[in-house]
DNA sequence: TTGTATGCGTTATCAC
DNA sequence: GTGATAACGCATACAA
């Protein structure tokens, strides 16, 4: 069927090992035969067979994409999905595939990361999942294949060590809270889901409340709303929480979706936003800018975090660029002013 | 590292075809020595090496889901992404891992099938491409690859047959517009993403354009309307087509996303729907529930559509139930009825 | 019903 | 620099 490296030596008139050589860019190669080799596995449209390079080599040129499966949540894989996107696209323009599922089988329960490890399917880990068990990192690392974590941060209770990159949830809440304060908001209520919840949510508030705390107002566990992570809580707001509304002037709503409702909600009762209520969001999904009014939000640089996690995980794999302790990258969001502040 | 089926054997005290052959349930294995060899086999978290399989079978436990690029933009995704999530989740119960990636390399253009092939990545192809050349479909039939499309119906001028199972639109046209019509409106206009677009919409026009004219009304183009697919076209339409909505008193959106702007607008201008406007969608994303008022749309049977496909896919890999001549699905999507018809 | 031998396509360890 | 050859883990044709 298609072309093997054997097909290759013999129209090359050499041997399999030097195809072999050639084709992986050995520089014990000389350059003419190299060349003359190359030729003419493009004119053949050679590529090596996936499952004798993993065989021989334990090269498979797949990554897995393992997230949690919550993020499965319609409102939630919003910005997920944009953030799989371009990890996709990295991952492609560097000849690799990527094998996308979720960290713990849905039906069984059984770990995805050990399946994949004792079939020796992927090169490489890229983690988007808050509650991997150590048990399955240290299996992870055992078979010395590399790990790199994104969106998510490591918790402390890992005892296995990788790279690591995220957004700094910490800044994010800040921006977003200093904003608010910056533009005369006196009462600022911030609204996120349950408790309970991903650990992102958590800095989030504790940026909030620093910020609120280092400009003289008081931090009140009143003005922090729980509550579900969708548009039509958003919405129902107004309505069911109407007391606790009373007097803010500033919404901080730690997810787009949720703001989206509460926009929609405010404008069909009246209220000028941003003119009585500024309004907030976070993650900034591209519905963002189609919304009335344009909402302000604070901004996940997907694109970089995506770039940086990709590259490192290749370089870890051909064992480029290595440095002795892993890196643990905390990259600053922005915030994006719109028409809703 | 990981238990190979050498490792079984020896403490089995049988020879490797055996324990090959109990582990791929071949009848001729005594059914005693079947039970202790899977007894071992599980007592050691044993899984077969991807690689070898693949290189000694050409099994290598992967599925293609192939899309189209154009499904990336952020509007398209929120239907598409449900769907993927469900082929994710049968793929995942059959013990099958599910490689996602466009048709063609973003880049640089090239046929990622073709790639595929020639790497031997993947046992079959899950399609939800509408512009897959011939000639691919055609190296996939000779690489001897099962293929199912998906979602997408298949184009008249491929001359390779596979099974295919996509919705009725030209069905989800008529019951939209139908509905319409029984809840009497008498001006019903419809939009849909510019033309040149997916066949799928021209279908769901067609419906349309049949429900009116068999009840007596007259079909007119000027009733259809070509425009973006987002939020914000619905949203900006009440102000930008105010003449063309002159009248009208029923809206068949062919995407949930466009209805749920019209929605927004037309309650903040006081428009009553669906006591001036009944508004029907297309899709039935996860947010038709949380808006206000509940969109009623169009369901497509995602669900069915993705268990029928994944189930076909790995009974054509197993070569079970094979029929002789490639069926050709078309389930009929189901009018869900809430608060803005 | 089970065992032996061979091959799948590639890389790696030796030689030369 | 290049060429034999073994090895990777598994499936299978052929023997027994």
């Amino acid at each position: 069927m298609s072309a093997t490296i054997k097909d290759i030596a013999e129209i090359a008139g050499v041997s399999l090992s030097t195809v072999s050589r050639a084709l992986n860019d050995n520089p014990k190669v000389k350059q003419a035969t190299k060349d003359e080799i190359k030729k003419i596995a493009k004119s053949l449209n050679f590529e090596f067979n996936a499952g004798a390079r993993s065989l021989s080599s334990r090269i498979s040129g797949n990554i897995a994409l393992v997230y949690d499966a919550f993020i499965d949540q319609f409102e939630v894989s919003l910005y997920i999905n944009q953030l799989f996107l371009e990890i996709r696209h990295n991952l492609e323009d560097m000849d690799m595939d990527t094998i996308l599922l979720t960290g713990y089988n849905q039906k069984t329960k059984e770990s995805n990361i050990k399946r994949l490890l004792r079939k020796q399917k992927v090169d490489g880990f890229l983690i988007v999942h808050d509650s991997i068990s150590n048990e399955d990192y240290k299996a992870i690392k055992k078979a010395e294949i590399p790990i790199v974590q994104l969106h998510m941060v490591p918790r402390k209770d890992v005892s296995v060590r990788f790279d690591a990159f995220y957004t700094d949830n910490f800044a994010g809440g800040r921006m977003a809270t200093r904003h608010l304060i910056e533009l005369g908001c006196k009462k600022i209520l911030t609204v996120l889901p349950f408790e309970g919840g991903n650990a992102e949510y958590k800095a989030r508030l504790l940026g909030y409340k620093h910020e609120l705390e280092s400009n003289g107002f008081k931090y009140s566990e009143k003005l922090v709303l729980h509550e579900e992570c969708s548009y039509s809580l958003g919405y129902r707001m107004l309505t069911e929480y109407k007391k606790l509304l009373d007097g803010v002037d500033g919404i901080f709503f730690q997810s787009d979706i949720q703001a989206f409702g509460f926009l929609t909600a405010a404008r069909e009762s009246g209220i000028d936003i941003p003119g009585k209520i500024k309004v907030v969001g976070y993650d900034d999904v591209p519905m963002c800018e189609s919304v009335i009014p344009n909402l302000t939000t604070v901004h996940q640089p997907r694109k970089e975090l995506a770039k940086l996690s990709c590259n490192k995980i290749v370089d870890l794999i051909n064992k480029k660029n290595i440095s002795s302790t892993p890196s643990c990258i905390s990259l600053t969001p922005e915030l994006v002013i719109r028409d809703s502040t």
